[in-house]
RNA sequence: GCCCAGAUAGCUCAGUCGGUAGAGCAAAGGACUGAAAAUCCUUGUGUCGGUGGUUCGAUUCCACCUCUGGGCA
């Protein structure tokens, strides 16, 4: 077992969206010397601002967020490129003798940079689209069914209606001419739990219904803050096609049908607001078999991490973790 | 005051030609390798508005009552 010198330090800080993460980050970064490094698969896109709870201009030029738009809304980001990405970032900021957070609610980012993926053929839009309408002819069962004659092993994992994991396998071996389950076995694109020392904080919650409540009232102030007229003028570029992954975040989709004159107002944001709870579901869901997670619980009254117990319990941690 | 239509799961509703009921959404739990704020899986005992009547048996038919829409006065 080597000592590692705070240069091999990087902390990772997950949680539900709504759950405060950045008002801690903000609070640890004045005590220590860190870089922040966002780990969101909305906030890349530029012009999701409000929605996507993006901090504000001023705030990003006071604390500079690596991996904030860095794409347009009708391009894609991927876990593959986000990888790569935050690596770079990584050392970077380590170069520069500073701690890199990793700050976020994409759980699957988070993973994949820690343990690593394979290598695997990327997206294909128009292979996606082709797959896409066999789907709507025949059915994702049946693209299920022939899955399993190509690659048994994946298809066997998979549900028959789990349609978006289907086309992916499909789309694998269609490029590659290997079933997904065989690349999966190849060579790794390594994680950096290998490379450095990680701290991972994810932040909890207790009683949901606490979360719950936060999520619905930060919905009505990104209202105030100009929620609406950001999404009217996506709508209205046309960057709300349903086909990019940005338009289909939570917020944005449900406002975009309103937009489009499908559904009326109140609906279209008591669906947004139901859309993000369930958002943070799946993050929790994440967190509660996430290993070597040091959790801490938002309190009761909802204060969430400003409390002042909570965040010397974290800066604790931090200060343990850069020191060993 | 009269007429009509409703009253069924937290919400919107379907249904039972009379044998105590089911979808979607919500909620809860879970999965997760290039769309991941995505996508998918599992879980439904509810005085079927109240009281009586008919019936072996009523949530279902009948009467009255209460409430909610809409119309007429």
């Amino acid at each position: 077992m080597s000592i590692k010198r705070i240069t091999d330090k990087v902390i990772f800080l997950m949680g539900p969206t709504a759950s405060g993460k950045t008002e801690l980050t903000l609070r640890l970064k004045s005590k220590f010397p860190l870089e922040i490094i966002s780990v969101d698969s909305s906030q890349v896109y530029r012009g999701f601002d409000i929605g996507s709870a993006k901090p504000s201009k001023e705030m990003l030029d006071k604390h500079p967020h690596r991996l904030i738009n860095l794409r347009d809304p009708s391009e894609s980001y991927n876990v593959s490129e986000f990888i790569d990405d935050a690596k770079r970032a990584i050392s970077e900021v380590i170069s520069k003798g500073r701690v890199p957070i990793l700050v976020g609610g994409s759980m699957l980012y988070f993973k994949s940079l820690l343990s690593g993926i394979n290598d695997l053929p990327k997206a294909d839009l128009d292979l996606r689209q082709i797959i896409e309408e066999k789907a709507e002819k025949y059915g994702w069962p049946t693209l299920h069914n022939h899955l399993k004659k190509i690659d048994p092993l994946t298809a066997e994992k998979l549900h028959p209606n789990h349609s978006n994991r289907i086309q992916r396998a499909l789309e694998v071996y269609y490029k590659s001419g290997a079933p997904l389950s065989v690349l999966q076995t190849g060579i790794n694109k390594s994680g950096i739990s290998e490379k450095y020392s990680v701290l991972q904080l994810g932040l909890m919650v207790n009683d949901r219904s606490v979360l719950y409540r936060r999520i619905e009232e930060r919905f009505f102030t990104m209202i105030d803050h100009g929620l609406l007229g950001e999404v009217k003028e996506l709508f209205a570029r046309g960057e709300l096609d349903l086909n990019t992954p940005a338009s289909r975040s939570v917020g944005y989709r449900q406002l975009r049908d309103w937009c489009a004159g499908d559904s009326d107002l109140d609906d279209a944001i008591e669906l947004g607001i139901r859309a993000t709870k369930n958002l943070a579901k799946r993050q929790l869901t994440w967190l509660r078999k996430w290993p070597n997670l040091q959790t801490f619980d938002i309190d009761e009254e909802g204060e969430l991490l400003t409390c002042i117990d909570l965040e010397n319990k974290v800066s604790k941690l931090v200060s343990d973790h850069l020191l060993l």
